[in-house]
DNA sequence: CTTATATTTTAGGCTTATCTAAATTTATTT
DNA sequence: AAATAAATTTAGATAAGCCTAAAATATAAG
C-alpha cells in the first residue's frame, strides 16, 4: 500500500511532466527529471505498472493510473505545505526551501500533513505561487500566463514563478520582484523580445524574454 | 561524510545502550533495539567500523567512537526537537509523536535544525522529559531517579518517563499524571512494592512497583 | 577443565535501486 | 522505402541492507 521514497519521487516527476505536456510521458523525460539514466527509469517503469500506479506499454511512454494520481498529488501537497512552514514559520528565504521540503515531502502520517496544514491556516499557494492540493488531492486552477504572453498596455499580478532555480529567484530577489506584484507591460523590444516593464506603477525595468516567460502572472483589467 | 538513514539508526541505538550501561554494547542488544537479526547487525557493524564511527572487536561489542557519538547525538537532538514541534505547534499528545519523529529525525540540514531549535525557543527538554542536546551536543544533566527509589515520606517533581510506549504513556495520561507534578510517597507495601502517593497535594493513588520505575523524578526539600 | 549453552560471526541469498553496454524498436532523413 | 539516428529496453553488474543456516568463539556449568 505505500510507496518507497524513489518510487514517490518517480510519481511526482511523471505527474508534473503530464501536467505540463498533457501528453504520454517519455522514458528520457523522465530520467532527467529524476536525474538518473533511462535504463534506471524503465525498470522503475515496470514497478509501478505492476503496482497500478501508471498506465506504461513498452516504448509508448507513461500516464499515471487514478491511484497513481493521488499518490504523486498528496507527495506535492506536502512539498509545497512544506516550503510554507520552511518560509513563513522558520523564515527561510524562498530561494533556500527546495531541498529540505524534498526530504519532508516523505513522511509519512496523515495526522501530520493535516495538521500541519490547519497550523498553517490551510495556505492555497506554496512561497512561489504555486497552488496546494487540498486534503482530497483538489487544486486550484491559477489562471495564470507567462508575463511574456501579456500584450503591451497590459498589466498582470505576479502569481508564480516557472523557473524555480536559486539562480532565478535570487535574481528576482536583487531586482525586487516578488509575488504579488502588479506588473505592466510597456512595451516589447522587436530584436531579441526583451521587455520594459513597471512594477507596482513605480519602477521601471528592462527584463530578457528569458525572465518575461519565466514569470507568470494572472491578467487584471 | 553523510550517513544513511539505517546507520543514523544504528548509532542512535548504541548511543542509548551506552549511555544505559556505560559498557561496551552487545550485537544481540543492538539487534533487539533495531529491529534485525545479529547477523544483519555484524554487517552494519563493519560498516560502521569502517567508517571510524565504533570502535568494534569481534565477539567483544562495540562503543562510540566521538565522531560516531556526535552523529549520534545530533539525530537524537533533531527527534527531541521535532516531538517538541509536533506537541507545543501541531498539538499532538505525547503518545503520537514517537513514529513520526523516528522519521523527521533523519532530515538533513543544519539550517532547519537549529532554525527549529530558534523557533521553538531553544527547549531543553522534549514532551517525555528527556533532554536535548544543544547545538555542541552537550546535554543537561536531570539528575532524576526513578519514583520507585524515592524513601517513604519523601517528594519529588516528575521530570521524565522510562517506559516512552503509547500504553504507558496514555496509562499516565487517564490518572491525570504528568510531568511537573509534585510527588510525595506516602507509603510503600512490602509484599509487591506497590506504593501509595500524592499527586501535587491533592490526590492519592495507589501504583505498582512497574509503575513506578518508569517514573522520573527529581528529589525536593 | 572439559562439556554444554549462548552469543556472535561467516557464508550464501534476496530485494531495491542504481549503472554501463548491447540489443531492439521507433522516428527521421534522404 | 531503405538507411541512419534517436529513444527505449534488456542483460548483466554493483552496493546497501536485510535474511537463514551453519560455523566459530565465548561463557557457564558440572
Amino acid at each position: 500500500m505505500s510507496q518507497t521514497h524513489s518510487e514517490e519521487n518517480y510519481l511526482k516527476a511523471i505527474w508534473k511532466l503530464v501536467e505540463h505536456s498533457g501528453e504520454n510521458v517519455s522514458t528520457n523525460a523522465i530520467a532527467a527529471s529524476v536525474n538518473t539514466k533511462a535504463a534506471s527509469v524503465t525498470d522503475m517503469l515496470k514497478k509501478l505498472a505492476d503496482k497500478k500506479l501508471i498506465s506504461y506499454e513498452r516504448y509508448k511512454g507513461v500516464t499515471l493510473t487514478p491511484k497513481g494520481k493521488r499518490v504523486a498529488v498528496e507527495v506535492v501537497r506536502k512539498h509545497r505545505l512544506w516550503e510554507v512552514f520552511l518560509v513563513d514559520q522558520l523564515k527561510f528565504k524562498w530561494d533556500e526551501v527546495h531541498d529540505i521540503a524534498e526530504q519532508l515531502e516523505h513522511i509519512q502520517s496523515n495526522a501530520l500533513t493535516e495538521r500541519l496544514d490547519k497550523f498553517l491556516g490551510f495556505p492555497k499557494v506554496d512561497p512561489h505561487g504555486d497552488p496546494i492540493p487540498d486534503k482530497t488531492g483538489k487544486i486550484q486552477d491559477q489562471q495564470q500566463v507567462p508575463l511574456s504572453q501579456l500584450e503591451p498596455g497590459k498589466k498582470g499580478i505576479m502569481t508564480g514563478v516557472a523557473d524555480h532555480s536559486t539562480l532565478f529567484l535570487q535574481f528576482l530577489d536583487k531586482k525586487e520582484i516578488k509575488l504579488g506584484d502588479t506588473i505592466e507591460l510597456k512595451e516589447t523590444t522587436d530584436y531579441d523580445q526583451s521587455m520594459m516593464i513597471v512594477i507596482n506603477k513605480k519602477k521601471t525595468i528592462q527584463i530578457s524574454n528569458d525572465v518575461a516567460k519565466n514569470i507568470l502572472v494572472r491578467r487584471i483589467k
